[in-house]
DNA sequence: ATCGTCACG
DNA sequence: ACGTACGTGACGATT
């Protein structure tokens, strides 16, 4: 548990403050804004600064207290609460109930006995207190715990006073500011105090006597003067002021510290409380994540027929879709916008209507579009090819802030500050609760869609160039979203049958090691669960713990690795781990996959999601199909080519990341080893191991230099290289060290970009994608080192991204202009798999190559390798 | 919804 | 001294 923290606002006082430190502002509505808004102000700033875990604004009650009883002028004589102050109580209060902040006011006591009473509790309790008021008596709660703010000018501009701050400003203790104001008097307050005695005579006074009461005791000792009189013949009144001054610590309230408990605003009403009061720069600033949607009208037109006359050669268009399941799920509905007209039209109307075919299909008239991949997708189904995309939001959102998740317009949107759109979960709803509403709000939502997805495109459009990504986008992303549709519309063919199989014999496989772990166990345990198998492993049979995560024991197979030569149950569970899943994930799971009407699977390539430039693939995932070990790779069987008498085309480039890093750091062993075209996990042992001829590379001094050369472009530790080679982390060091000794230029480019990066928060890409690093300055140290592995190793996987990328786009265009039938199937980050008649291969092997080591010219040759078969399998 | 695990580049 | 290799997605178990 954090040290509890309490703060205590004295609500009417500081709504004064605002009120007169402030011009009278005046909103749309014409309700006077300049309380609410100072109030929030310094709402905003004290809770950021401070970060309470307790609160309470206390108010005065009503008009009568119980220092009235004592005195009827108390406050008398008072100038009436101006109306334009009057009528902003209202939304104060709304305010701070919007922060989820408790609000308190209590009959015949004033704020200042509701603060001092919690104070004073609160500080018994070991709490530590903050009072903020505009009224200095509030100072007189000072203690060690209890520290009072007190506004200075304005409304944000504060001094605190703690009990020492008080005896530098006026030589007196915090309880002595109650006699001082008790012989000053208040003007304010109508307390009369004694006459002629000023701040000056009383802390002289005061500080001579200790309080008003000494002061009487030693009255005859004072030499006669006119300062004398007036004290003896104000006696009653000095103290009757005092007490009037002084802060009632022990109300009867009817709330506990118990209930002040702060854990930050009501977003949602907060935004709306905001919206209503116009605090437009506060909206902006504001992080919130809320659902807020502007009340700008929205003028938009149902038509049973989108018709010629509404189709003009730039538009909006947004297909809504139930989901991102776009090769499987149903369309909601359709709506297009020029930015004057906006139609909404049903699915049914879409799908028939010729005009609108037509349209759709001519590359001239030109398309905005949120997710233009999905669009292009979902027309396809409906018998629609899409043509002339102009405008992608989902892209251009993604090179301009790829860290942003989710796909939702209005998330996207929100974060370019269009905020007139609505989240699909509250349209719609989430989980089982998920529903289509009522035709009218369907229309309005997807309607709303096309009107942000226009009135974005300029404004992101601009964004890009100012950015000098907008070639990245226009040239590069938004051409390969049309190839990536078309390569998922496609699909890859599987043969349900040979999973079948393979998944029977796996069955029986399985069975067998079950049988022998329960044996070995002494029991039956569910082996999937890691907890269990923890249990018989580490406790049951005593083997030695090696490694422990959060919640447990470690059962990761590197871990059982180690413990192979303790038990001969440890074999049996890794074999056993290693065929399970197989059988959940690429047998079971691929099964569920293959659509019924083509045998075929149509993943979905996000275009828009990873840090670095990649893609990545879903339902299913085809970049990571087993390969490395043969009992995985022959699920390479199950895929094959759509057509009789075609094959399979499999091209990856050879060694992306080391050539991309050769070329960005331009060291000249490394370049010179690519040129020259030798085996560079060799030529890197060579020189790691102080070895002047490749035949004395030894098969371990190789695969120990592949280590070392995969941890550079991770960003390299001495501890990450030690564990993927299990070595010391000493050994591991050196390694390293003789690595950049021997690649000086190297280090001089893992130095240079790690600084670049904290210059200017980001790194780039050969083709100007960037990633941001915030955490490269952090001042703790495990971010800050990340941040780092981060920044050399972006630059490496994001330029290997963007050459396959721009290879992708070449290739398409190549195989048309060749009019071949060999279509695109898959990229798996550094390979592209096709399909092709058997007649096409020999042209392939000669354009593939040339095409995909041409993408872009670096200063080393890149290379190309390529296989082809009857099966995935087969291309090795 | 999150964790641990493991498949890929 | 700090505690990690970079980037992903899917599964079953568990909360």
């Amino acid at each position: 548990m954090t040290k509890q923290k309490l703060l205590l606002l004295d609500g009417n006082s500081l709504a004064y403050r605002a009120f007169f430190a402030l011009p009278l502002l005046t909103n749309d509505s014409g309700i006077h804004t300049n309380a609410t808004y100072g109030f929030t102000t310094m709402l905003q700033k004290i809770i950021g600064e401070e970060n309470p875990t307790q609160m309470l604004v206390a108010f005065d009650a009503g008009k009568t207290t119980f220092r009235h009883k004592s005195f009827d002028e108390y406050k008398g004589g008072r100038q009436k609460t101006p109306p334009e102050l009057s009528e902003q109580f209202p939304y104060i209060r709304k305010l701070i109930d919007a922060y989820n902040i408790k609000r308190y006011e209590l009959e015949m006591y004033e704020a200042d006995d509701i603060i001092g009473t919690l104070a004073k509790q609160a500080a018994g309790q070991g709490i530590e207190v903050i009072v903020v008021s505009g009224d200095k008596d509030l100072t007189q709660l000072a203690t060690d715990d209890v520290t009072v703010y007190i506004t200075r000018k304005g409304i944000t501009d504060i001094e605190k006073y703690t009990p020492e701050h008080i005896e530098e400003k006026y030589g007196l203790t915090p309880n002595q500011i109650i006699d001082m104001k008790g012989l000053m008097g208040d003007q304010s307050d109508n307390i009369p105090g004694v006459p002629g005695v000023g701040e000056k005579t009383a802390i002289k006074l005061l500080k001579e006597h200790g309080s008003i009461e000494k002061i009487y005791e030693a009255i005859d000792s004072l030499k006669a003067s006119k300062m004398k009189e007036k004290l003896v013949d104000n006696e009653e009144m000095a103290h009757l002021s005092k007490k009037l001054a002084t802060i009632h610590t022990e109300v009867p309230l009817t709330i506990t510290l118990d209930e002040l408990a702060y854990a930050g605003p009501n977003e949602e009403a907060l935004m709306g409380v905001w919206q209503e009061l116009g605090f437009k720069s506060l909206i902006e600033k504001s992080d919130f994540e809320t659902e807020q949607v502007e009340q700008v009208e929205l003028k938009y037109e149902m038509v049973s027929l989108i018709t010629k006359d509404m189709l003009k050669n730039t538009m909006a268009i947004h297909l809504e879709l139930e989901n991102e399941h776009y090769h499987s799920c149903e369309a909601i509905g359709f709506a297009m916008t020029d930015g004057e007209n906006t139609f909404y039209s049903t699915i049914e109307n879409v799908a028939e209507n010729e005009d609108l075919k037509a349209w759709l299909n001519d590359e001239t008239k030109k398309k905005y579009i949120a997710d233009s991949k999905a669009t292009q997708a979902m027309l396809h189904r409906l018998g629609i090819e899409l043509k002339g995309v102009e405008f992608d939001l989902l892209l251009a959102s993604y090179i301009l802030k790829p860290s942003i998740s989710g796909d939702d317009v209005a998330t996207l949107a929100k974060e370019f500050g269009y905020t007139a759109v609505q989240s699909n979960e509250a349209v719609y709803g989430k989980g089982a609760k998920w529903v289509v509403p009522h035709a009218d709000n369907v229309a309005e939502h997807v309607s709303r869609k096309a009107v942000a997805v226009w009135s974005l495109q300029p404004v992101l459009e601009q964004k890009l160039k100012d950015n000098e990504q907008f070639e990245l986008y226009k040239e590069l992303e938004l051409p390969l979203a049309h190839i990536l549709g078309k390569m998922e519309s496609e699909g890859i063919t599987v043969n349900v049958d040979t999973l079948h199989q393979m998944g029977d014999d796996l069955k029986a496989k399985l069975e067998i090691i079950e049988a022998s772990i329960y044996e070995l166990a002494g029991e039956k345990f569910n082996i999937n669960s890691p907890k269990q198998l923890g249990v018989i492993l580490f406790d049951k049979l005593g083997l030695p713990v090696i490694k422990k995560t959060k919640t447990g024991y470690s059962t990761a197979a590197d871990v059982l690795e180690k413990l192979q030569s303790e038990h001969d149950i440890v074999k049996h569970i890794l074999e056993y781990r290693t065929l399970a899943k197989l059988q959940s994930t690429y047998i079971e799971g691929l099964i569920k996959e293959v659509k019924e009407e083509d045998s075929k699977v149509h993943t979905r390539f996000q275009q828009a999601l990873t840090a670095t430039g990649r893609l990545s693939s879903t339902n299913p995932n085809l970049q990571n199909i087993p390969i490395r070990l043969e009992e995985g790779r022959k699920i390479r069987q199950a895929f094959v080519p759509s057509k009789k008498d075609w094959v399979l085309f499999a091209a990856d480039y050879s060694q992306i990341e080391l050539r991309v890093l050769a070329h960005m750091c331009q060291d000249e062993v490394l370049v010179d080893a690519f040129k020259q075209g030798m085996d560079i996990h060799t030529r890197t042992a060579m020189d790691v191991f102080g070895v002047s001829n490749a035949d004395e590379v030894t098969s371990l001094m190789r695969r120990t230099a592949k280590a070392v050369n995969f941890g550079i472009v991770y960003g390299i530790s001495d501890y990450g290289l030690s564990q993927s080679l299990d070595i010391t982390r000493k050994k591991a060091a050196i390694f390293i060290e003789n690595y950049l000794q021997s690649f000086p230029g190297v280090k001089y480019y893992m130095d240079s970009i790690i600084a670049e990066a904290k210059k200017t928060g980001f790194v780039t890409t050969i083709l100007n994608r960037r990633r941001y690093l915030p955490d490269i300055t952090s001042s703790n140290f495990n971010l800050r080192s990340f941040a780092e592995r981060t920044a050399m190793n972006t630059p490496i996987q994001g330029s290997a991204a963007d050459i396959i990328k721009k290879a992708m786009i070449d290739m398409n265009t190549r195989l048309e202009q060749e009019g071949l039938k060999a279509k695109l199937l898959l990229q798996v980050h550094d390979e592209l798999i096709f399909e092709a008649p058997k007649e096409e291969i020999e042209i392939l092997e000669r354009i593939v190559p040339e095409v995909m080591e041409n993408a872009i010219e670096l200063i080393v040759p890149l290379k190309v390798d390529f296989s082809y078969g009857p099966t995935w399998y087969d291309a090795k």
